[in-house]
DNA sequence: ACCTTGCGTAACCAAATGATTACACTTAAA
DNA sequence: TTTAAGTGTAATCATTTGGTTACGCAAGGT
């Protein structure tokens, strides 16, 4: 069981209680009310975002609030930060292919 | 079949092969041999990652090679960097806590 | 003309995922 | 002290995922 926080937001229900509870913090019955599935469902998806880390939970009498904790998403964050200088390049994808190709080939492919 | 940015980069292998292509455009052979998983395994990676935009496959005699284009990743990107603010936030996680709390109950709680 | 290389894909399988219903428990409310 | 509200969790299920082996086919090499 994987438990990580690119597992964390590769579903669409659980990016939406992230943005849901980057707001405010709700309880566990007001984040399910926003949602069609049911409860116990939405219950699943808070568990895995607590395991990962994203959010806390934190009994309130017989609610249990829920909270973001946003420094959690800074490793995915970085993880695709790291490619921005690639795609900020000013070489088109195409011309990057060709020179990467050349590369490949420049010991074994004398012919072209 | 959900297939988009973050379920691509959900797979820990996925985020490899991109960590590799964006160093250099590699054959499926090529790849495949830079993982322990077999080459049928890689190929359908490659085919999930060519489905999500982020890499093109152009074919060259016999062998394909696979480059990456980096701007798919954008929209992950953005999805993650809107929370940016909110990690670099001056408040402590404890102080938005007690304030999203209070608001929360500013209505219903009056002896607290 | 063969054989080899590179690769896709089908068939299959175990495990993970995401959902549901049913039930249990704790805490507030009446 | 009943009752209701808020929630976790077990049992169950269908689907998806990620892997394997086996096979087929196209392009190069001999």
């Amino acid at each position: 069981m994987r438990r990580d926080v690119f597992q964390a937001i590769a579903d669409p229900v659980r990016r939406d209680i992230i943005k849901l509870l980057s707001a405010q913090a709700l309880s566990v019955n007001e984040v399910a009310k926003k949602f069609e599935v049911s409860r116990p469902a939405i219950s699943k998806h808070l568990k895995i975002l607590k395991e990962c880390g994203i959010i806390d939970i934190h009994q309130k009498g017989r609610e249990r609030y829920c909270l973001i904790r946003p420094k959690s998403l800074i490793p995915a964050f970085l993880w695709i930060e790291q490619y921005q200088t690639l795609w900020e390049d000013k070489l088109d994808s195409f011309e990057v292919y060709l020179n990467q190709l050349q590369l490949q080939h420049k010991k074994r492919d004398k012919n072209e």
